[in-house]
DNA sequence: CGGTAGGGATAGGGTTCT
DNA sequence: TAGAACCCTATCCCTACC
């Protein structure tokens, strides 16, 4: 249910790309960090990246992972050494850089900021510290506690309202039946009561 | 040669629905390995698991996967919550069940389902749905604990890990600091050793 | 414990068969 | 032509290993 499955944007896939060739791969939490690149992939965690890299490389290599397997295990019995070829891939993926974001030079042209989520993301950072201000205790919250703080605070204002409403039409239209206030999954389409 | 296309068989097709009863959606790999279902299921795939309940669910919900794409797409704008369920066709399928063989689910109501976008309220009733679905005990749960359970599984998508980065992006440019998986607000900048 | 690598599972778009 | 069964790959998750 949660993740409907965020699809990498041109952005951020250029913004990957730029960092391993400035950190090389493998470094994915350093260029998460990276400042240059930290608030295109804020929402990316460092095994995404690796992922979306993995991705990225045996696409160009091979077509696919899968196809990826099959050629590497054909390539084992051969006495083949690719790891030339995979490293050359790496830069001239890398290279790519320069031709999805801008025709002139520079390594990455600090785009224009697309600021859609900035108000998203910077709101959990205010709602982060306001989590650890207000714990009570001594030692601060752990990350648990905090996420529970986060989704507290950040849930839909009148999410009640909305339940509620909810709850109605979906009695109204026979999908469940309210019984001494309490909800069952409608067995028949009419139990009413 | 491989494969002359299998069609699923009755038994099957329940086997998967007592799955989704039981397990939940989107665990096909552990309906396939439940000893209740791994023997009806034998020669079908968690893949084959998904894309059948693809099937059932679309089907019963617009009738057709084609035509579900197109309603989707069409709707641009619903404002009030008279849109139809579309998951509650979950619950529906999976409570069909009992009595498989007659015409698939009964309890949705006759209109055309007026299909809503894949945006909040739809996920809502989901979400009550889910919560009804998963309650424990017999009788059901009441608004509060519906409400309850929404709240808590409404949270952005990947809160977890929006959370999670930013603590540690946090902790990185020194506005916290972590001590013991408990986080402090940084006094000044420079408070570890 | 934190980070990475790699295997494997799932979601959804797309394709083939009937 | 539609619907069911199946394929493909991007994304996400889990676990072993430093």
């Amino acid at each position: 249910m949660g993740a409907p499955k965020q699809k990498w944007t041109a952005q951020e896939e250029t913004a990957l790309k730029a960092g391993v060739l400035k950190h090389g791969t493998g470094k994915w939490r350093t260029i998460l960090s990276d400042p240059e690149f930290t608030s295109i992939l804020k929402s990316r965690s460092n095994v995404d990246l690796k992922d979306k890299w993995r991705n990225i490389s045996v696409t160009a290599m091979y077509g696919s992972r899968k196809k990826a397997k099959l050629a590497l295990k054909k390539i084992t019995s051969s006495h083949d050494d690719d790891s030339a070829t995979t490293a050359l891939t790496i830069v001239a993926l890398a290279n790519g850089v320069q031709h999805i974001s801008s025709p002139p030079v520079s390594c990455l042209p600090p785009p224009p900021l697309q600021p859609d989520f900035e108000g998203l993301f910077t709101s959990v950072d205010e709602l982060i510290l306001e989590a650890i201000t207000n714990f009570k205790r001594h030692l601060g919250p752990d990350g648990k506690s905090i996420l529970l703080y986060v989704e507290k605070h950040n849930m839909q204002p009148d999410m009640k309202r909305l339940v509620t409403s909810r709850l109605k039409h979906l009695v109204n239209v026979g999908t469940i039946v309210k019984i001494k206030h309490r909800y069952r999954i409608c067995r028949n389409g009419a139990e009413q009561s």
